[in-house]
DNA sequence: GCCATATTGACAAGATGTTGTCAATATGGC
DNA sequence: GCCATATTGACAACATCTTGTCAATATGGC
């Protein structure tokens, strides 16, 4: 191991220097940028069939374990509110969700699957399930817990930089 | 460790069924979506105060190393051609970047920092290598680099479904 | 209960990203 | 060199997402 293998930032790592850590860290962003829009190409791909996309297959799932507010679904999946108004009603307007009155206030009223929104729900389920089967065991169970295991560490490191 | 614990994706597994892979690989999925937003964001608040955005950073980066096409730079970064051609077209109209003429293809210029756009590269090289270097060492290089193993791999593995 | 404050859905405007099409140009087989 | 094919930038239409604003409603301090 070379003097300079540390993971501390250093005063002497000139500007625009990256340390060892530095450098790993920059490539592990790079590389889940692009996971990352591989995951939702494959997202869309699995729902397209079906009318789906991944963002609206998201919104399908939050609300689909329990019926909650647009508010409320988009807070759980850090979306914009406005966003996932809009995928709401449109699941509305295509029979999968519908609004139904909420006890807890007059105007937020909550979104749940109809008949037809919780048969789609297995039926992706369904598909992920296998997917999600195939896809875990080229990795292992072991080493997909130790690497969400850094990302859940990563997101806490930066917003407590915020 | 209990007879379920396999990795392998068993006809028994009922329909919407997880594996131990298959829930862990589940999870990452989720966390991946999480961290790609903070990410983003962070990449505009760094960018903000000079007129920039995650986006158009990655743009100046991948133009910066060398001038490319902007269907040369839009391949390597997997983005779609039209759009990195408008966020090329903004970079021009701010002055950060020229359209150079290309020896070998007489329509398709070569998008190629200024001496502003070089400059504006250096200062964001700087405010990246801090940024990375102190969250890098949050988690240690080995640690960075074996969870980058990880995407890389799973990346493949999606790729080669499709 | 009253009131300051926060949350919520509705709406609109604009930014950003995608998809499809076209002609100009380059490339490779022959 | 000629020609089929692929690549490229330009343009347009559209989908998606973000940001700002507003009034209705809920919440918590007092």
């Amino acid at each position: 191991m070379s003097r300079d293998s540390t993971n501390l930032p250093r005063r002497s790592a000139g500007a625009g220097a990256h340390t060892e850590a530095g450098a790993a860290f920059t490539q592990l962003v790079i590389e889940l940028f692009r996971l990352n829009g591989t995951m939702v190409a494959v997202g869309d791909d699995m729902t397209r069939d079906l009318g789906m996309t991944a963002a609206r297959w998201q919104v399908l799932g939050a609300i689909g374990s329990e019926p909650k507010t647009v508010a409320a679904a988009a807070r759980q999946m850090g979306l914009t509110r406005q966003n996932v108004q809009r995928i709401a009603d449109w699941l509305v307007e295509s029979g999968i969700a519908e609004f139904v009155e909420n006890p807890n206030h007059r105007r937020a009223k909550l979104v749940a699957l109809t008949k037809e929104g919780v048969a789609l729900r297995q039926q992706l389920g369904r598909r992920q399930a296998r997917w999600a089967n195939v896809t875990g065991a080229h990795i292992g169970a072991a080493e997909l817990r130790a690497t969400t295991d850094v990302l859940k560490r990563l997101k806490k490191a930066l917003e407590k930089r915020s």
